[in-house]
DNA sequence: AATATAACGGAACTTTTGTTCCGCAAATAT
DNA sequence: ATATTTGCGGAACAAAAGTTCCGTTATATT
């Protein structure tokens, strides 16, 4: 009945992703989107609403996605330091593509537009919560089975690790080399043990 | 032989700064500016030149006041560890100004700018390394005092301690409460006494 | 093959952004 | 008091941002 999309809606949300997490929202004008994604005007709106629609879309999709793979990840670990310890060398490989100083969508979106948009606060605190509890149940798991040291509570030390993560991505907006991200990566990981 | 300002260009500058602070970059234009700053278009361009320009001297005059004031405040402390939970509490006030999450502007900027931004990254590239300078210094004094343990070598403390410093700036976007601040304080100062 | 429906290309338009420019006003130094 | 210089108010403007709309094109169904 009717004519078919010329490109996949998923993969053209996870460019428009990337090119957000690399530019940010107010830094990207809806021409570089379209140059990017080489989409027309028209089939842009049509499909994702408007820019901040557009937006949106892809921070849920992030979500969804990144989120929910650490979430999976650190449900069915069975090693937790050895999960803790991969975790934390996955961050810092994805907080640089090249040389370029991408650092975490997530935190990219909250640092710029958290404190101004009352939904992506929404989605924000519900990721934050989402994670906090995932690495408190998997430390809880790994205190339990003998693999952590029981010197501070699960939950406490979940947001301790989540504060670390968030660091990292953090000094890679910073010019920080990789020794940096090492020395944290090992003081970190030697509180839990 | 000429007119005086009718407005104090430091007072003016600061002002400038918590709104960038407040709104980030790309998300402040001029007009905003203006009307927060109660100044004239041409004022504004004819004493710090254009957007660009001001927020470069907005960042510089961070540099040069709130860390200038830690890298001091590190360096006459006597009592190291008190010190550091001293920056840890202070920090953890002023992410938030009233309800706002406003982090740290230097992260803030950091986040929407480095990246794209060859002068930011510079600064903030040398403003991570003269605070790291400071942090090692002071580390170095407590563990040579027998105020901290001397498990781990101060720059790498230094290093750590600063990426939850930072990660505090990150909570405060994320919708965590008080009480998630006080456990990663809590654990992160607990490493290095 | 005809038809209905949706996608596409791009013109067009409104607002906002970022900046410049100009004429008048004010204060200082003589 | 006057001349000189700088500051100020605001008009004006070019460019970009963000969005809408419309005519054409393609395809899935009948």
């Amino acid at each position: 009945m009717a004519r078919t999309k010329q490109f996949d809606e998923e993969v053209m949300l996870n460019n428009a992703m990337l090119f957000f997490w690399h530019k940010g929202y107010n830094g990207t004008s809806p021409q570089e989107i379209l140059d990017e994604l080489k989409l027309s005007r028209s089939s842009l709106y049509d499909t994702y609403g408007d820019k901040r629609s557009l937006f949106i879309s892809a921070l849920k999709r992030y979500r969804s996605s990144v989120t929910v793979e650490i979430i999976e990840f650190l449900a069915s670990a069975e090693n937790i330091p050895e999960a803790l310890k991969t975790l934390f060398q996955r961050t810092k490989a994805q907080c640089f593509v090249g040389e370029e100083k991408r650092g975490c969508f997530m935190v990219n979106s909250k640092v710029e537009l958290a404190p101004h948009d009352e939904e992506v606060a929404a989605i924000v605190k519900e990721n934050r919560e989402a994670l906090e509890n995932a690495f408190t149940a998997a430390i809880k798991r790994g205190q339990e089975k003998g693999q952590l040291s029981k010197d501070n509570p699960p939950r406490s030390l979940a947001r301790f690790i989540m504060n670390n993560l968030w660091g990292l991505s953090v000094h890679s907006k910073s010019g920080a080399d990789k020794k940096v991200f090492d020395d944290i990566i090992r003081i970190t990981l030697s509180v839990i043990k």
